[in-house]
DNA sequence: CTCCAGGCTTACG
DNA sequence: CGTAAGCATGGA
């Protein structure tokens, strides 16, 4: 266990870490979670980011993003009046660099479910099948952990009925039936057709870990909060497409709109869109 | 009570 | 093709 620092420039831990695309970390007097099995202690003092953890700081600067050019990614999405507000409010909000299983098993979970219920289903599923790696902290639970779970030993999670699909991936991964770890060599495009392919994953979900996971920064995950508040912003920019075509239509438009870096705009406006909620 | 939540699958025209 | 019910669970 260690403690460094190490110095940033347009970052802010806060909103990294509240902008729900996070599932496992708390706000306390440090903002506490677990990564690669490691407990990281962290928090922000004017341009420094401090560190308590075991993990070395390459790893953290990995994991946060803190290389990513802030600048130019605002350059290319500020498009407009609305997005310029964003990223003035939010400024050193970034996207984080994910663990794949744990992004993917998290937002099968977050299928028509509500942000609390997923935080508890995901802490429920590490502190029963996980590893205490320090007190009253545990680990994701591993591929290989979660295949010998047998489907009534999972119901004290409450996944209700995304249970059976965490089990059929878990043993999928386990049997290299699945190679998750390869979709990161591949397109955005290319990925996304392999994920849908799992049970329970559909083009949001992939998105979503394309974007948190694999870092395809071209990825623009459509969920009812985002559909809504670019209805609002931006609803002038496409027709009436039926109802099962808006999402994707909405995708579409956001990548030619804000370009390459779109999943960066994505995050800003999900924000917003929490905080227009929580009034 | 009904409706909805970081959707997806299946069934039915 | 397209649309709609069903899905566990919990809170408003």
């Amino acid at each position: 266990m260690n403690m460094y620092r190490i110095n940033t420039r347009d970052f802010n831990l806060g909103n990294t870490l509240s902008c729900g695309q996070v599932f496992r970390w708390e706000r306390k007097e440090w903002w506490v979670g677990v990564v690669n099995g490691a407990v990281v202690r962290a928090k922000q003092e004017g341009n420094e980011l401090i560190i308590e953890s075991s993990l070395e700081a390459d790893y953290i600067r990995d994991y946060f993003r803190i290389d990513d050019d802030l600048e130019k990614i605002y350059s290319q999405i500020n498009r407009d009046k609305i997005m310029d507000s964003l990223i003035r409010k939010y400024r050193g909000l970034r996207l984080i660099r994910q663990d794949p299983w744990e992004c993917l098993v998290s937002y099968i979970c977050s299928s028509n479910n509500t942000i609390r219920n997923i935080t508890n289903s995901i802490r429920r599923m590490c502190e029963c099948f996980g590893m205490e790696v320090e007190e009253g902290h545990y680990s994701f639970p591993t591929p290989e952990a979660l295949a010998l779970v047998e489907p009534c030993d999972m119901e004290q999670c409450r996944l209700g009925f995304r249970a059976p699909r965490v089990l059929k991936l878990a043993s999928m991964v386990a049997n290299r039936e699945f190679d998750l770890d390869g979709i990161k060599a591949l397109s955005y495009k290319e990925g996304r057709d392999e994920l849908v392919k799992i049970d329970g994953v559909g083009n949001k979900i992939a998105d979503c870990v394309l974007l948190f996971a694999f870092g395809k920064l071209e990825s623009f995950p459509v969920d009812t909060h985002i559909e809504q508040i670019m209805e609002r912003f931006y609803g002038e920019n496409w027709k009436d497409a039926g109802k099962s075509k808006k999402r994707d239509v909405i995708a579409e438009f956001a990548r030619r709109y804000f370009g390459r870096y779109c999943g960066y705009a994505q995050e800003y406006l999900y924000l917003e869109d929490l905080g227009l909620r929580s009034q």
